[in-house]
DNA sequence: CAGTGGTCTAGACCACCGC
DNA sequence: CGGTGGTCTAGACCACTGA
């Protein structure tokens, strides 16, 4: 491992350059779970860094749960690195990928529209501002698995007034291209009813997982999506630990 | 502020009893949100500790959401700090009285069983274990706001086989005796029947939202429990920053 | 422009635990 | 026993931003 290391990105503070050298291998599965990184005086000279600053990058991935670190046995890339916790944007098609199907979305709606409308607004503007109206199926072979209600601020976005979305879903596209420095997820139970319920192939009534996500940039909303799932389905995992006081 | 400042409890590294000295008193609201928090330099001197030492609990404290910080404003105790993330063990009797409403329970089921029963086991525990099952409905005045389907592990837990559960609810009680390391949320949506549709005053196929919640310490399984909460009314929420990859 | 946090260094001692 | 992470220090320079 020692031979190819990552390279710094040079962007930014060198902890945060340190860390992401190392997340990346992790994260697209080229590390494994359980392979060992370097020790701490091993990447002090890989990277030219003081020992303090290693150990800020690493406690930092330790501490959202990327490795493990144990005296005398190292650090090691932890089981489920690559697992999506609750709290933070996952895709559907990443996941339907991870699990080996194939993934296929179909848009049915797409419509500019303004925050009045039927279709409501985004939470922090203007009833007046135009907004990308989005109905997206997302399937898992022909199963279709996710149902995605979205709204884009076109000022915010204005890339997405003539995107197509062709080989990119719109949530995909959105992650990719647009920066954002925060979100907000809401998890609700509803019942499934109409349009919505067709298109997820359930029973009038059937009981969805919706997980509601708006994202910002500084203070400007950026989206806003509402996701269907089959209740039974599709389940939402989080590991956490003590707070610590 | 400085005038009483918290004192340090002594135990562990100084820079988390610099952490819990600092989190009590926001997470019990003495500091409200926007009270500022002294000075990197000033708590240097008050907890005769380094800088590093000090900034080490502070940037702890900022990355779990309780403060926020800007270059020459200062450290600010945050908007939402004593908000419950997805992502943390919340009670839901702390959840209706900071709402203002009178808190109640009743326990309907009280049985030792072993992990092969009707009630189902614990993850990671044989099926001959004995456990403490509870069915316990939580309301809000009069009205029904969670169900819980519960089940302890009484090898980890013996106190809790003549624990009368009178004045503490059995989450309020485990929370505030039985330590624990590790716990996993999985969330999911699904319609509620028989007892859990009465219990709830829910008609029968009404979409609940349903917490399913383990603990462990260390490796060994501790509790498990299922959280039924009418579906439109009861919402989970997370915010959080991208990953920094 | 001055106060605040952000970052970094070089070195130190200690605790744990696999070999 | 020795390698590893855990923690701590004293000092330094820089970047941002509100008064």
């Amino acid at each position: 491992m020692t031979a190819n290391m990552p390279a710094l990105d040079g962007d930014g503070p060198l902890w945060l350059q340190i860390r992401r050298a190392l997340a990346r291998p992790i994260l697209d599965g080229s590390w494994p779970s359980g392979a060992k990184i370097p020790a701490e005086t091993e990447l002090t000279e890989r990277y030219g860094a003081s020992r303090m600053t290693v150990n800020k990058a690493l406690h930092s991935l330790a501490h959202d749960g990327l490795v493990e670190r144990r005296r005398r046995r190292g650090t090691l890339v932890a089981e489920r690195a690559q697992e999506h916790p609750v709290f933070e944007i996952w895709d559907v098609a990443a996941e339907v990928r991870r699990g080996g199907a194939d993934y296929g979305f179909t848009i049915h709606e797409r419509e500019i529209v303004d925050g009045g409308g039927r279709h409501g607004g985004i939470d922090g503007l203007d009833a007046g501002t135009s907004l990308l109206w989005l109905l997206v199926e997302h399937r898992a072979g022909a199963q279709p698995v996710q149902l995605e209600q979205r709204l884009i601020n076109l000022d915010a976005v204005p890339a997405a007034r003539k995107e197509a979305f062709r080989k990119l879903s719109p949530g995909e596209w959105l992650l990719r291209e647009v920066p954002w420095t925060e979100a907000r997820h809401t998890i609700l139970a509803r019942a499934a009813r109409g349009t919505t319920a067709r298109l997820l192939h359930l029973a009038p009534g059937s009981a969805c997982l919706v997980v509601e996500r708006q994202t910002w940039d500084g203070e400007t909303p950026v989206t806003f999506a509402r996701l269907w799932h089959p209740g039974e389905q599709h389940r939402l995992v989080g590991r956490f630990e003590p707070r610590k006081y």
